[in-house]
DNA sequence: TCCATTTATCAAAATTAATTGATCAACCTC
DNA sequence: GAGGTTGATCAATTAATTTTGATAAATGGA
């Protein structure tokens, strides 16, 4: 048996969010997808099934669990379905350094 | 079937390297235990254990996971081991704003 | 030496996450 | 409306991670 969670109220608060976030970012594949999300503008998920080489189900899963984490952002037009990065988040979230990575570098 | 992996030389290299690290931030005990550290120089596991509310061999676990990921740093002093934030990593990896919460605020 | 303390590690069980192939809803064109 | 396309979701399987309690190694003190 557990004593207690530890009670410094402003960590609880804060440190919980972040969980999502890393976990979204903690997996190769959804790293490769930040990736390449960072050289184009908006990408349908068919190019992007393509360009990762990864089926479309096994995609949609790891796009949900970056959009549920804020990571990326959606535009629905008709039947496609465009996702971009979330440059603010991204780069609330890491390093100058790392950004760039993530960001176009121009 | 899958085709083969995307073949960006640069994302494929980089991106190994930070699925480790962000995998060991990706929990919210993790997180925890270097809100903690952050707030301390050195902290012996047993007084970490009091203070995150751990048995001793989960903190060990988590502790190693850290280690291994080069987030934190180890001490050892006859049977005591002192662990401490690696600052230079964090901040290599986090935001400015976000390192904050990892480090004392002086 | 004997005993208590600190910490790491192990194997088993429990929990959580990822993959797969199939299906479904929405939309578009003919 | 029929048929094709896009993308989300589902259930079942597989895989990976975490938890637990026990044990072991190393140290220090009586």
């Amino acid at each position: 048996m557990e004593t207690p969670l530890p009670v410094d109220q402003h960590s609880a608060v804060d440190i919980e969010g972040f969980e999502g976030k890393f976990k979204a970012l903690a997996d190769q594949k959804r790293l490769q997808i930040l990736f390449e999300l960072c050289r184009r503008e908006e990408v349908c998920v068919c190019e992007l099934s393509d360009r990762v080489g990864m089926q479309q189900s096994k995609l949609s899963y790891h796009l949900k669990i970056l959009l549920d984490a804020n990571l990326i952002l959606k535009k629905t037009k008709g039947t496609w379905s465009y996702y971009s990065l979330n440059h603010e988040e991204m780069n609330h979230l890491l390093s100058p350094s790392l950004c760039c990575l993530f960001r176009d570098q121009s």
